[in-house]
DNA sequence: GCAAGAAGTAACTAACTAGTGCGTTACCGG
DNA sequence: CCGGTAACGCACTAGTTAGTTACTTCTTGC
C-alpha cells in the first residue's frame, strides 16, 4: 500500500471564503434553511467546517451572506441592461425576457428568496445596499414608462411596482412550481416548446397591460 | 397544593387524527419540511407522537397527507364557484377575486406549496385524485373561455392552463413574496389598502389579456 | 360481561447536528 | 530568517430528533 502525500493546499482567504459561498447557495437552495447541513457545505466547499464560523459566524450569518449577494446580482443584472437605450416597448419586452432568462438560469434565486420569505424576510431587514438597490431598480422602470407615456404608446397611471411584481410572478411562478406543475396539468413545464411558449404568453400579458 | 384530577380523554380515532393533521399544516407551512419538528405536531395536537406514527406512518407520509389535504380544498371551493352561472366576464373577474381571497385567507397554502416545489414534488407524484381535480378545473375555465369567445366578448385561442397559472402567479407572487417584497420596495404589502390596490391590478391584468 | 383489538402513553435509543476548544501550519513584514 | 498573525484542521460535545419498544387503558362486538 503506498500512501499518496498529500500536498498542503495553498493558502487562500478568499477562494475558500468564495467556494463556502458558492457551496452555501447551492445547498441552500436546494434543501433550505433547515435542510441544509453545514457540514455538507464544507465538505462540497473542500473546506473545513471550521473555516465557515471563522469567515461568516453561523449558519444563519452563511445563509444572510449568501441571500444578499443573491439579490445583488439581480439587481446588478438589471443594471446592465441599458433600458434607456431602447424604445419603450422594446425596452420593457427586454425586461420580461431579462428576467425570464435570469430564472432560468440561475434557478437557486427562486428558491433562496422563497427561503428568504419562509423566514418572514428576517435575514435581509436592514440591508441598506438592497433598498437602494432596489430603489434604483425600481425608477429604471419608471423611466421606461414614463417614456411610454410620452410617446404616447403606454397608457397612463401605471405604477412601476406593481408592473414589476406582476413581471417577475409570471415567470417565477410559473418556474417555482413547475415540480407540482408538471404533475397536476400533465404537460411538462421544462420542455423547451413549453418554456418558448410561456414567455409569450408573458410578453403578451405585459404588453395588453400598459400599452395605451 | 391539590392536584387536579386529569381526565382521560375520551378516545376518538378521527378526532386525534384530524387533530394532528392541523398541527402538521400549521408547523409543515410555517417551517417547511426539514424544519417542522415531530415532537411539535404532537404537544400542538395534544397527541402522543406514537399516534403520528400510528395514524401516517412517518414524517414524510405526513407531510404527503397534508399536501393532497390541501390541494383538494382548494379545488373542491373552486368547484363551488359556479362559474357557470355567471355571465364569462364576471365568471372570470370572480375567480381572480376567489383565488386572491382563498391565498389571504389560508397562507398555509402558499408555504405548504412551496415546500411541496422544494422537494422537486416527489410527495404528490403519484395522487391521482388531485391530477383529476385539476383536469375538471382546467376544463371549467376553458368553458368560461368558450363562452366569453362565442359571445365575442374574448379574443379565441387563449390556453386555459396558461391563463390559470398567471391568475395564481400574480396572487401568489405577491402574497409569498410579501416579507422580501416589503423590505425592497418599502411599502407594507399587507396593508389592507395595498391589498385592495393589488387586486384591483390584478383584475385588470387578467381582463386585458382575455377581452376581445 | 368479557375477549380482543384499537387507542393511547411514557421512556428510550441511535444517529445526527450546530457549534467549539485547541493545536498546527503557512505566509508575510521587518 | 524569524516571529507573529491569519488560515487551517482534528476531534469533541451538548443538545436534538425521528422513530421504536413495551406497556396500559378503553371500547365494542358477541
Amino acid at each position: 500500500m503506498r500512501v499518496v502525500e498529500e500536498q498542503p493546499r495553498a493558502r487562500d482567504a478568499s477562494a475558500t471564503r468564495a467556494r463556502i459561498l458558492a457551496a452555501a447557495k447551492s445547498e441552500f437552495a436546494r434543501l433550505g434553511l433547515a435542510g441544509a447541513r453545514v457540514d455538507e457545505i464544507a465538505k462540497r466547499a473542500c473546506a473545513n467546517k471550521r473555516m465557515i464560523y471563522h469567515y461568516f459566524g453561523g449558519k444563519e450569518d452563511l445563509f444572510r451572506t449568501v441571500l444578499v449577494d443573491a439579490y445583488l446580482d439581480i439587481r446588478g443584472a438589471e443594471q446592465e441592461l441599458e433600458l434607456d437605450h431602447l424604445p419603450p416597448r422594446e425596452a420593457l419586452e427586454r425586461l420580461v425576457r431579462f428576467t425570464w432568462a435570469y430564472y432560468l438560469d440561475n434557478p437557486e434565486f427562486i428558491t433562496l428568496v422563497n427561503s428568504a420569505n419562509l423566514h418572514r424576510g428576517k435575514h435581509l431587514k436592514e440591508s441598506d445596499r438592497l433598498r437602494s438597490a432596489s430603489r434604483r431598480f425600481v425608477s429604471m422602470v419608471q423611466e421606461v414608462l414614463d417614456r411610454g407615456v410620452a410617446d404616447g404608446v403606454f397608457r397612463p397611471g401605471i405604477d412601476p411596482v406593481q408592473l414589476n411584481i406582476t413581471i417577475a410572478a409570471i415567470g417565477y411562478y410559473y418556474l417555482t412550481n413547475r415540480f407540482t406543475g408538471t404533475i397536476l396539468f400533465e404537460r411538462d413545464f421544462m420542455d423547451p416548446k413549453a418554456l418558448e411558449n410561456r414567455l409569450d404568453f408573458n410578453i403578451d400579458t405585459v404588453m395588453r397591460l400598459v400599452l395605451a
